[in-house]
DNA sequence: CATGTAGGTACAGTGGGTGCAGTTAATACC
DNA sequence: GGTATTAACTGCACCCACTGTACCTACATG
């Protein structure tokens, strides 16, 4: 082997064209969930527009719903990624807020457009919720890597981490709905309004 | 008609029939699930064991899985109940933490068991996270009955209760596991490590 | 006792999702 | 350049959750 890691290596034509069926997929499916409802859309159809196989769809996503977050693995990984990159001796909560205020900050407008389609139709918004744990795992784990893994940790990691998640899954869906801006709305209500424990000298407002 | 709603009547033998298959039902389906695994179990299986036909599991469960949460919808309407029930002029946010206090101290030992199975088997938590969405959603009507029928006041209200629901879930995910109490857990982590703004004359600790 | 109706059944169908055995074409290797 | 590999994709048969519909039967009720 030349490569000791296939993501080492260069894109190719094949890699390319992989993408180009997964991007399409995806693109169709969220267009066809929009246009005529999800329930009412089969995977033949996305498929079909496409120009793939029903097969070909499910060596792409896992699931139906799956397509409507064809950049979810990713982003959890970033979101991991930037949440393992602070400074060593810093607060991890500290850490943990301005990771997640970097990360409400950087919602485009179109992935707004995607938060408005989640929050009107209801199944995508349990697919939703169901995402929304492996965020809640990520942050669970990275506070228990800092706070020891004891019992009591464990608890309290999982109980901010559902807690923080919830209500950045309300001012997301508020944002895509209301157009309002989901950090703002995030701060206020999470960092002010519950007093919050993750103020720092950093983040003072 | 004699009775103005079916709720009215007295219950006769087809009514005490219709619960005890649901009853069946219900129970078969927990008890597969914790000895076989989900996935591995069908409803044909289910229904088998309770002695009726698979059409009839969906008479009396709309899906598979919520055959594992049987009294939800009886569960939500109480919360409902009690939410409502209280003095005229309570503050709401306290009036929230006594309900929701008093649901977590309700929790009898034979829930935690499926507290425990939820936490286990990952479809069921999944199917978890759904049922969580309505009190969400009944917690957010709440409040926003009360607060009046605003942008600012329904991300607020949205925000609060699906971090409220969060602390809940994760602190009875751990007693489920752990055995710890959850209102306890629950009230530490959220009314004294979030500096709770919802302390009153009422609650003050 | 007559009759309406609720709980249950049988059956055929839709659609999501999987396992498997290919085919084709790009790539890696010599 | 020629050959072996491999990756993307396909077709097919299959399982199972779930639904619509027509039907049966026993209890409830007047």
């Amino acid at each position: 082997m030349t490569t000791s890691k296939k993501a080492d290596r260069q894109p190719n034509s094949r890699d390319q064209q992989r993408l180009e069926t997964r991007r399409s997929l995806a693109e169709h499916a969220i267009r066809l969930f929009s246009e005529q409802g999800y329930d009412e859309t089969t995977v033949e159809e996305i498929a079909a527009a496409a120009g793939v196989s029903a097969r070909t769809f499910f060596l792409h996503f896992s699931t139906k719903a799956a397509a409507a977050f064809p950049d979810h693995d990713a982003r959890v990984h970033d979101f991991v990624t930037r949440l393992n990159a602070g400074a060593p001796h810093v607060n991890p909560l500290s850490q943990l807020r301005s990771t997640l205020d970097a990360r409400l900050d950087g919602e485009s407008p179109s992935r707004l457009v995607r938060y408005r389609l989640l929050a009107e139709v209801p199944e995508l918004r349990n697919e939703d919720a169901r995402t929304d744990r492996d965020y809640e795992k990520a942050i669970a784990a990275y506070l228990i890597l800092h706070w020891g893994d004891t019992i009591e940790a464990e608890v309290r990691a999982n109980a901010i981490a559902n807690a923080l998640i919830g209500v950045a899954r309300a001012t997301l869906s508020a944002g895509g709905i209301y157009g309002i801006d989901a950090r703002a709305a995030t701060a206020e209500i999470l960092w002010r309004m519950f007093g919050s424990p993750f103020d720092d000298p950093l983040h003072s407002v």
